[in-house]
DNA sequence: TATAATAATGTTAACGTTAACATTAACGTA
DNA sequence: TACGTTAATGTTAACGTTAACATTATTATA
């Protein structure tokens, strides 16, 4: 940070004080308008630009809002960010963007620095390798306002925005189990992260409404990103033949990207040999070769409607802490075995 | 911002001076080291949280660097921000993200907080619709170190890094020409962005260099997104039969697939009909059912390298201003009409 | 033991802004 | 004209931290 022109500087140039600076530049009431006019002209001259760091310090407020993101390349989460964008620049706040590589070391830190930097409020998605809940009880604790999107965390008294990942994970069973598939597996992610517990619960769910076995060897923990779908499916096609799956539904899309590759490897074909319907409705999911059958999660949506939330929180104190659900729609194309 | 613990706090319940507490935290010599344990024990006990903002003012320094995106969703910025935020964590700053949404009345909004928030530096990818660059220079009076990645300003005395645009659009076009098309168009960006121009120069340049006719008809601006490459496709397409181009070369890879929605729509075959290539090797492009012949650009590479710069013109004034350009690579597919 | 050197801690001012209160100027009305 | 009212401007303190200088405590040395 160089020097810079200061109010000030402002107000030595014009002879007055500091304070009908500010107020003629921040449109308060009670400045004569010829004043305010000279402020205003004498700032674009020297150049004055408002330094937001001493304002914030004076006002006890940022108005800026920052985000954790689990992973930046994931679709979902750049198109979140597109919604939450979109509201904060309308209702004049700022961004500020960490990123916790899914590693729950880094978000740790990334909470951190945002405590530090006084953002008004916090927008968090966890990551995948988080396990213990205590960082977030400290955030509370420091009375910022946070809103989990996504992937949430409950019962710490804060509002959160997600889909139905139970709901959502049991309809596109349901759908496997409607193609007659009876060996269903699922790639799970951690239970220590809302979308995987739910997503797997509602995968039970759906096996035990239709009375189909569940089998513990048909749960496999694959994590979110492609090289553990892969790997994960690469253990559910290492089981002897007759045990194999017919039909598989990974947590999200990457991880089912990740076993269609697994799947295609070992020379078996998709949706023939078997079957696959993931999570997310990744970008690329319907241009696979075998499109993929998925749920499709409004993520733009989910930004926005998770902000709103959070900016509710901000300013006014009475805002109910809330769990925002919103729907899900199965989109239905070829990996599963419809054509 | 709620009532939190200060230093002030911490210094208090020790009856100790608040700058012996400031001292403790940061780390500075000749603290007893008693002393020292205390303090840190009661912060850790109280709960403190230093406040970023009083820092940054005492000290006139952020640690914040901010980086302007003009569109969040095209694959090429997520992994830019990947490899941008992958630098700035290992070198202790944070990142504000603004986005301009490809618009330049957003993208000053965006310059202008961000040098009230007085980051310690500027990383910019100007946005589609910018046309003149006065609020470049004013950022540059501002002496705000300032980066241009991707889509640069020359010429205004700040560093880029970017690829090489125009051998790049030569090399993708004369892959064209090799399969013997002579009527060869190209769907173009605004020639107020530096890679509109650049590619509009490579294109022309392979043309010369061939003898091939070069018409200003087959050169028609579409812009940087899909629906912009669907419109210009299907200007070219309503030219007279015998003066329809045979191949196309669109500015980037999103263009290019509104391009490629418009020619199927016509119920032409790619590449039988019209052979098309782009620029930027999006995720998709590899997935398309005519996959797409495009040149790789290394995102995450030209993210890295930018904010390695930008943090080079911050802590030492010495830094050169420099042009780093990074070599792309044709990767061919099958819209060109290899197979 | 006296004294110099150094370690440990304290005090003051500064960073640039705004809220709250204080003062002065301008104007209308009795 | 005098006085009250309101508009316009000014003054002070505060936000939470650190650098620079000041002081006091401790240790080493003559």
């Amino acid at each position: 940070m160089s020097k810079r022109v200061t109010a000030k500087q402002v107000a030595e140039e014009l002879n007055i004080s500091i304070m009908t600076v500010s107020r003629a530049l921040s449109g308060s009431p009670n400045v004569d308008h010829r004043t305010k006019e000279k402020v205003i002209e004498t700032a674009r001259r020297l150049g004055y630009v408002p330094n937001q760091i001493a304002k914030s310090l004076a006002l006890q407020k940022t108005d800026t809002i920052g985000v954790v993101v689990p992973e930046i390349t994931h679709s979902f989460f750049p198109e979140a960010i597109r919604g939450i964008e979109k509201v904060t620049y309308s209702a004049g706040y700022h961004l500020i963007l960490t990123h916790s590589a899914e590693n729950a070391e880094r978000e740790m830190d990334a909470l951190k620095t945002l405590a530090a930097k006084r953002v008004d409020g916090i927008l968090i998605s966890t990551a995948e390798s988080v396990t213990d809940y205590d960082i977030y009880s400290r955030i509370m604790n420091l009375k910022i306002p946070t809103v989990f999107y996504d992937r949430c965390v409950m019962g710490i008294g804060a509002s959160c925005v997600c889909v139905n990942d139970k709901h959502g994970a049991k309809k596109i069973t349901e759908h496997l189990i409607e193609h007659k598939y009876k060996k269903i597996a699922h790639l799970s992610g951690p239970k220590s992260v809302s979308i995987g517990r739910l997503r797997l619960a509602g995968y039970k769910k759906a096996m035990k409404d239709h009375n189909l076995v569940f089998s513990e060897d048909y749960v496999v923990e694959s994590g979110f990103h492609e090289d553990g779908g892969f790997r994960a499916m690469e253990k559910l096609l290492d089981l002897p033949e007759k045990k194999r799956p017919r039909a598989v539904f990974a947590v999200n899309d990457p991880a089912a990207f990740g076993a269609m590759k697994a799947i295609l490897k070992r020379g078996l074909s998709i949706p023939q040999d078997i079957a696959i319907v993931g999570f997310s409705d990744d970008i690329r999911a319907e241009l696979l070769p075998v499109p993929l059958t998925t749920i499709r999660q409004p993520a733009f949506e989910i930004g926005k409607k998770a902000v709103e939330k959070l900016i509710g929180h901000i300013e006014n104190k009475e805002e109910k802490i809330d769990k925002i659900i919103i729907d899900t729609e199965v989109i239905i194309r070829k990996s599963c075995g419809c054509n």
